[in-house]
DNA sequence: CATTCAATTAATAGTTCTATTAAATAATAA
DNA sequence: TTATTATTTAATAGAACTATTAATTGAATG
């Protein structure tokens, strides 16, 4: 009758596991920690998941893939202009980024930890966004043949774009103590930076 | 008469750890295996530094005044116009940055791990680039108020200059592993990026 | 040479963590 | 109800790590 136990046990930890990897990193995180919190024994984390890198990678892809679709799902777009959809990608990348904004230094330490790792995922993710990079390529190349975008890569602007976004919320944690400003603040700054970021990214293409 | 032992183990302690700190981050990496790799005892290392976290400190705090000393060293600058300052910090950040790659994630890691650090810091480095950057906003707002750059704050500015920088090297080993690309070829990917994240940032600026 | 102090090592206490095993409890089906 | 299976816990083995202490070695000095 417990209204809590609705969820699983296993559901619980999966979701504590998440926040505290997040919040600390795979290294400072353990099983044991995981266990107090969900208020089970320590075992049961075993028992559902066997090994620690096992929970962590379960969370893990999930997660990364989450990090990568919003970013190219872009059906529904397909009669906007090159300009728009970018817009529209960088502001979508940075909507998940607000509602993750632990997630870039999740990834980036958890490849620096595990760079074999990397492999894994690019087997998984190989031939997703393939087609529609084609498409954008194409689409940008047309509008620098056309004299409105000045010579770039499609690749070097996705960086770009990428991150100046990604690196807002690695370092807002260190921004915002340094410079004393509180939640609010922040969220001011937060907004901001999401129309700043497309200005930048737009007027840095001009021809 | 060992050549090698010209340095005292003191050095050599420091310098391994710094190499472990940066390669694997802080609790990944053992006062066991820093003794190992320096080849001494490992009660040597506490004999030198008692803690891990002093030792990592000593360090942590060397790397971070050396991570913005970089960017604000604009002594010999006073005659450059707005832009090419702007150019000469972007640039001088980003060869900082491509010697120290692994730097920008230990900062950032360390910082995620322990908020109130940053309190620390902000205390040693305070005031310092207080009038360089009044100066620089200056020269902004007049290039801004004669119509040769967009509005928009040096705040602003930096922050997508810096963050540009930092994400490249966040990001190299992961696309880089995924690209599949090899040590030569990242240097051009890097040196190109270095052209780039100029032009970038200037060409985001025009008015 | 004897003494003193610094550098280095051996040994170890004490903690924490992962993972396993066996036992206990709860749930389900026959 | 009884048997069976799934869930949960208690206990613990075994490894690794931090830090300390006491003993040893080495160098320098008088």
């Amino acid at each position: 009758m417990d209204i809590k136990n609705e969820q699983s046990m296993e559901q619980s930890i999966l979701e504590i596991a998440e926040r505290l990897f997040l919040e600390k990193g795979f290294a400072l995180t353990s099983t044991t920690e995981i266990a107090r919190e969900v208020g089970c024994n320590q075992a049961l984390v075993h028992y559902y998941f066997r090994t620690k890198d096992n929970l962590f990678n379960t969370i893990f892809e999930q997660k990364f893939r989450l990090f990568f679709q919003h970013v190219f799902e872009l059906g529904s777009l397909d009669n906007l202009s090159f300009t728009d959809k970018l817009k529209h990608i960088i502001e979508s990348h940075f909507d998940m980024l607000k509602a993750n904004p632990r997630l870039p230094l999740l990834i980036i330490s958890e490849f620096s930890r595990r760079p074999e790792q990397v492999d894994v995922l690019k087997e998984k993710l190989k031939g997703i966004p393939q087609k529609l990079f084609e498409k954008l390529n194409d689409q940008l190349n047309t509008e620098i043949a056309a004299g409105k975008i000045r010579q770039i890569t499609l690749l070097d602007l996705l960086m770009s774009a990428l991150s100046i976004n990604i690196s807002l919320f690695l370092l807002l944690p260190i921004f915002g103590q340094a410079m004393s400003i509180n939640e609010a603040q922040q969220g001011f700054l937060i907004e901001h930076r999401k129309q700043e970021h497309v200005t930048f990214i737009l007027n840095s293409l001009r021809a």
